[in-house]
DNA sequence: TTGAAAGCGCTAACAA
DNA sequence: TTGTTAGCGCTTTCAA
């Protein structure tokens, strides 16, 4: 195969100890001349320490498994983009698993990482941890960035208040005097999204507004999804219409990508947006700000997520006895065109 | 640690390669008896093999590398979903860098994948692998996404035809009856842009229409690249009504998510796609679809893409000697309404 | 059909 | 300051 350490040991004249010594600064000392005669032979034979052998060695392997819903989705390829420039920074490989909501996919991926021995993991939506199958998930450090509702002592989280955020964006809404307000989520029973559902209604039923259930559209998270789950909202013949007789005259949708769907849906129906139809949704990702209008949206920090993410995950893994840290984030209402202001 | 195959083993009451007989269904057969109670004793103690130690014993790691510019482009982002899709359903890990077309990164990430020995890699855009420092890569099997104008034994290619792409994508914009015809690339010197510039550059040459430099417009592929880069070539201050005395009535644009940039700028001026400017793009991906109004854009096939990735590269993994295999692919032009039809 | 043992390339404790 | 050596957990050859 390839060039060993060993081969470099005979080219320099040394024993293989010697170059670990230098390869890794230590743990011993190497006097000045030894050490230049092995770096001379490292570049001459074009020597490269084998990952693989180091990681079983009891190193680590300097990666962490990142498990998204999907990379399609341009929140979660913003996520995943910053979670990859902060770790690489630091000389961590991301394994990223794309599990579109499956749990099954969750926990194949998150064995595979387990199996592979990366140094921490990172949840950005959708796993279910309690009852997991996996095998070794105990023992991870673990970054958590939304609520799965379960808590751990290798847990830590970063948390946007998807509750909050949502009954704020529906006030702005109510604000511009809309009543009949429409739900745009993605698929039911994934917690990040009840949360947003949650805040809907809440704000709903705080200003006495119609909540029920014919006003919630699940879709997947997508352009095509929001564009069907707003057909369905605005049509003529949808539920809204017949529980109220009328179509709603405002939409809550949770995320931008599913907002660029809906904006098509109402281009599609002959609506205006926000004349006809006012829009918030929620993410706040670059795409948001070139629609026609451009979206009014609940921004969350990406880069700040990111960051804190890495700082808290980094200090679980340097030191497995390191307090899990927990934050809770607000999104701030970005205005763009969408909502009539 | 966690348990190891000898705790399985012990528990079974049997040797420690009869676990590997029957975690590997081979080389040697095992009665079914010991295998039962192998099975049972592996449950029971929630063995999961180590990967790493079964990549360094000369196994593979079941990993490739793949290289792109930057997931925040949906193109890149679908392109990413593809292969990881493709792969993961072959039990394959796919390990994403993002080299953002800057070399630097590019020949760290490479690096990196080839010092934890991936079984393969696949670029998909920027790199140049001549004179590259990196070391190892002429034994890796190799497939290129776009051309790198360079051949070699152990790289396998599906190409773009981007230059007939490109001309053909400026040829249904010259059939509307445009001439002055603008062009907004990415960042110059990226092998796969130089492509759709020379084919935007040869089908006006054909026409004899002007093809001159003040026409293009060199950005970053993202939506802030393609709005700066639309408001620079429609502009009344811009290049090409200094040099023409009047602005492009069409324009080609080079990948879809430039293009939302600009038919946002057309909207900041106050001109409307397709009536002033008339505007096709390149790429096809899912977001195209929904832009207002929706993009006509030249389409690559990533499904295709993907699957023949995939099958080309595990042929060469499988079989070293397998000989590369080459393809080139056309789009087809998707017609939306932002180019006049 | 099963067991014993070599060794993948590396790190680090121990010896010199 | 440097050399020797014991493993990390696994696969697979060889011997039984």
């Amino acid at each position: 195969m390839a060039v060993t350490r060993l081969d470099v040991a005979r080219a320099a004249g040394v024993s293989p100890a010697v170059v670990s010594y230098v390869l890794n600064n230590g743990p011993r000392p190497v006097s000045a001349g030894t050490r230049a005669r092995i770096e001379e032979a490292i570049s001459r034979l074009g020597y490269r320490p084998n990952a693989i052998a180091s990681a079983l060695r009891g190193g680590s392997t300097q990666s962490i498994g990142f498990l998204t819903p999907n990379l399609r989705n341009p929140f979660y390829a913003e996520l995943a983009e910053a979670i990859e420039r902060h770790f690489s920074a630091c000389g961590y490989l991301v394994l990223t698993g794309n599990t579109y909501y499956d749990r099954t996919q969750e926990e194949r991926y998150l064995q595979t990482f387990i199996d592979r021995k990366v140094d921490g993991l990172i949840f950005s939506s959708g796993i279910s941890l309690t009852g997991s199958p996996v095998v070794g998930l105990e023992e991870q450090p673990v970054l958590v960035l939304d609520d799965v509702g379960y808590q751990a002592k290798n847990i830590s989280s970063i948390q946007t208040d998807d509750l909050a955020d949502a009954a704020t964006a529906v006030e702005h809404l109510q604000r511009h005097g809309h009543t009949l307000i429409g739900c745009i989520a993605g698929p039911p029973n994934i917690p990040i999204e009840a949360g947003k559902i949650n805040g809907w209604r809440r704000q709903q039923d705080f200003a006495a507004n119609p909540s029920g259930d014919e006003l919630i559209a699940y879709a997947e998270s997508s352009e095509d999804g929001g564009n069907s789950a707003a057909l369905l909202l605005l049509s003529e013949h949808g539920r809204p219409w017949t529980v109220h007789g009328r179509r709603p005259t405002a939409l809550f949708v949770a995320s931008d990508v599913q907002a660029i769907g809906a904006i098509y849906a109402c281009y599609e129906l002959g609506m205006k947006v926000p004349d006809d139809v006012a829009i918030i949704s929620f993410g706040g990702t670059k795409t948001a700000a070139f629609t026609l209008p451009p979206l009014s949206t609940m921004r969350q920090d990406i880069e700040f997520i990111a960051s804190t993410a890495m700082s808290y995950l980094l200090d679980r893994i340097k030191d497995p006895l390191h307090e899990s840290s927990h934050m809770t984030l607000r999104g701030n209402l970005v205005i763009g065109r969408s909502c009539g202001c």
